[in-house]
RNA sequence: GGGCGUUUAGCUCAGUGGUAGAGCGUUUCGUUGACAUCGAAAAGGCCAUAGGUUCGAUCCCUAUAACGCCCACCA
């Protein structure tokens, strides 16, 4: 027999492995299962999961590599259970991600994209894509992701395009689409508008600058009594300048009799009208509240109830407009300096208080963002949410853990109409002539699920699309429940009359030690690249399985990838054992296999006790573990058969064996460890692989298309 | 401001309506031909706090606290 060197070393295999399978095709699903018979293709069932697409940008972290590993575990128990099993893989655009880092690099050069112009920047992002954006697809192999690449699938490929192009002018033929001036989030930097979940809030300290706003009627003289002014409180001073009126609540009576007469608006010299409004909170600062129709949400709606006139003092960069005439030009934090020093001056202010609150901020360049007025792109979200909500209260698509249905049905409960266009250059035109927007990147992920197998190619016999949707199982991370998963499945309902999955798996979140959010840019991140470089990819993803217990997150432990090394080690040891055992006994299963003969070894009809049961609690380890893998329990099957492996198989009936050697008890042995192995091959797939290459060296069939 | 989750051995986590388990760590013993990345054994927990339901609760209910996450237009 082969040498097994004594402890087991990944790299002498993990490679070499991935390459043989990769080579022989299995993981492509037009080519498996086949036959056991007569070596042809078969009807069987399918499974198919798509892959959450990463973006170009991306590179493998702590996440990907654990729903990578899930994804792989249900994809290779399916493809050993005999189904026609496919793992579509693919990456993002990521519009707004992707050109942020192009951005970044042209400012090395001291460069904007408006330099370039639109034309020569998308060259250079294509340009960047061609040269980085494999990078992360290559990771997820090290991992050992049985992902069929034959099928990669990028969101700006032609006939992807198409798809994004069809579904968009579905929407706006059944009038689902419309455009309006609305105030929405906008990022300077960026420059463009984005949707409410890509705003992302933080807190922070702020001041909170009490202003004294001079009645009318005072205009011109010293402000000495209180009745002759307003006071209003607010952290943006110099969205003062765009001030249209001055709103109180109609109950409090401390400003009631002075609804209906006007302001002297500072600065400005310009008049407003004190107004009022049910949504003006009583109890915040001083109850009245300057509204800025331009620059704030709720603002703008007091505009509407209220006909004010709009006047817009931010522009799309961030700067002050001719409108603030005080302070055209200058960047909003400079123009409220200035206005601060002025009202100061004009000994307006009242008070200043440090205030802590939330403040939105780009989610990918981390810019402040200034709420905007502006002309956007909608769709109208009511109808749309109320399927997709529908679909997961019947139990049609169900969350595993289940309560993270909540955070989707809430936020569909809630939902407000979804601004799609985006003033970005990198990535979907907006299908009409003589527009220069984009689509949010997410309006073409939403399509992900049928998208990629063909839609909206009409559904002809064989194709993918009728092969393989609706897929199976959706895992990913739960911060895109919203701005994904949610969108899909009211897409595929929409184009596809069918739901896109069944199942969404929310995996954990890994944490680190200290239980906080790894980051790359603070350092705090591990990078399993460097994990899968020192301990094998099989440590790697027993690490990450072992510590994903019912969906929690997992503060990152070391020692894990360590026990997961050892366990490998104790894997490769048995072997050798059993294996010589089965030598000294002659086991029909080591001498010569007939060519072209199927190598399988069967269940031994066991005499003595301890045989019987070993065997019978293999076969017990066997279902739960099916059963687990059903319910999405990765981490309790793991250990269930590290338990089973270690101690019941290794520590006591492998040990009591040796007191009672004879050929019935090397076939129990060998029957029962490769049953292990196989149990163990969605988990850890290259040491499994390699030990079945030892056992079932005259065949040519890998462990990973054996049937379980 | 809402909502959700967590709180069990030194650390990280399982688990059950009847007085608790794993991995790692610690201690002791073991160099017998699968494995020292090992084996045998041991120590170590009033299962966050306070009430309630129950014959009986770590597990069910209520409240509290701490920590974490998500959502939300309090200027």
């Amino acid at each position: 027999m082969d040498e097994l060197n004594k402890p087991y070393n990944p790299k002498d295999h993990e490679d070499k492995l991935y390459k043989e399978w990769e080579e022989a095709g299995y993981f492509n699903p037009d080519n498996f299962p086949v036959s056991q018979d007569t070596g042809s293709k078969i009807q069987v069932p399918r499974f198919c999961m798509v892959i959450p697409p990463p973006n170009i940008t991306g590179s493998l972290h702590m996440g990907h590599a654990l729903n990578s590993t899930i994804q792989d575990i249900l994809v290779r128990y399916h493809r050993m259970k005999g189904f026609k099993t496919l793992w579509l893989p693919g990456t993002d655009h990521a519009g707004i991600a992707t050109q942020y880092v192009v951005e970044k690099e042209l400012k090395k050069e001291g460069k904007t994209r408006f330099d370039l112009g639109r034309e020569e920047f998308l060259k250079r992002v294509w340009e960047w894509r061609d040269k980085y954006g494999h990078i992360i697809l290559d990771q997820f192999k090290k991992l050992g992701a049985s992902c069929d690449w034959s099928r990669t699938r990028f969101t700006l490929d032609p006939e992807y395009t198409k798809a994004v192009e069809t579904a968009f002018l579905h929407y706006h033929k059944k009038g689902l689409i419309y455009q309006a001036n609305r105030v929405v989030n906008w990022c300077s930097r960026c420059a463009t508008s984005l949707s409410d979940l890509e705003a992302e809030y933080k807190e922070e300290e702020a001041e909170l600058i009490f202003i004294k706003y001079p009645l009318d009627s005072a205009r011109g003289k010293p402000l000495t009594d209180a009745s002759d002014y307003i006071i209003v409180a607010t952290t943006r001073p110099e969205t003062m300048l765009g001030d249209a009126a001055v709103a109180v609540n109609p109950k409090d009576e401390r400003y009631k009799n002075l609804i209906g007469k006007k302001i002297n608006l500072p600065i400005q010299n310009r008049e407003i009208p004190i107004i009022a409004d049910d949504s003006v909170d009583m109890e915040f600062g001083t109850g009245a509240v300057k509204v800025t129709p331009a620059h704030d949400v709720a603002d703008f709606e007091i505009h509407e109830r209220h006909n004010l006139p709009i006047y817009q003092v931010i522009d799309e960069k961030g700067r002050m407009t001719e409108e603030a005439k005080f302070c055209v030009g200058l960047k909003t934090k400079e123009c409220r300096e200035k206005v601060v020093e002025e009202l100061d001056k004009l000994g307006l202010i009242e008070k200043r208080e440090k205030f802590i609150h939330n403040i939105a901020k780009c989610y990918r360049c981390d810019t402040v963002i200034e709420p905007l007025i502006s002309k956007q792109w909608f769709l109208k979200m009511k109808d749309l949410a109320a399927k997709a909500k529908a679909e997961v209260e019947n139990g049609n698509i169900k969350f595993h853990p289940e309560n993270f249905a909540k955070t989707y049905l809430d936020w569909l409960g809630n939902i407000r109409d979804w601004s799609i266009s985006r003033q970005l250059w990198w990535g979907h035109k907006i299908p009409l002539d003589g527009v220069d927007d984009v689509l949010d990147t997410w309006f073409s992920s939403a399509l992900w699920p049928f998208a990629t197998l063909g839609w909206p190619r009409a559904e002809s016999r064989g194709s993918d699309l009728e092969t393989f949707y609706p897929t199976q199982v959706l895992s990913t991370a739960r911060d895109i429940i919203n701005l994904w998963v949610s969108r899909m499945i009211f897409s595929g309902l929409e184009f596809t009359g069918k739901k896109p999955f069944s199942d969404v798996i929310i995996h954990a979140t890994v944490l680190n030690k200290e239980g906080k959010r790894m980051s790359k840019s603070l350092g705090t991140g591990i990078d399993p690249l460097k994990l899968i470089e020192e301990f094998g990819a099989d440590a790697t993803r027993f690490a990450l399985i072992w510590q994903a217990m019912g969906g929690q997150d997992i503060k990152w432990q070391q020692e894990a990838v360590m026990a997961g090394k050892k366990f490998l080690n104790k894997m490769w040891n048995a072997t050798r054992f059993v294996m010589k055992q089965n030598e000294n006994y002659k086991s029909p299963y080591f001498a010569e296999a007939p060519q072209g003969k199927q190598f399988t070894i069967s269940k031994p009809d066991a005499k003595e006790k301890i045989n019987q049961d070993i065997l019978e609690k293999f076969e017990e380890t066997k279902k739960t573990t099916e059963e687990l893998i059903k319910t999405y329990e990765f981490g309790p099957a793991l250990h269930l058969l590290y338990e089973f492996f270690w101690h019941d198989f290794c520590d006591n009936y492998l040990e009591e064996s040796k007191k009672m050697e004879s050929a019935e008890t090397s076939e129990t042995l060998l029957y029962v460890l490769t049953g292990t192995i196989k149990l163990l091959h969605p988990f850890i797939p290259f040491i499994t692989e390699a030990i079945w290459g030892k056992i079932n060296k005259e065949n040519k069939k890998h462990l990973i298309v054996e049937s379980w």
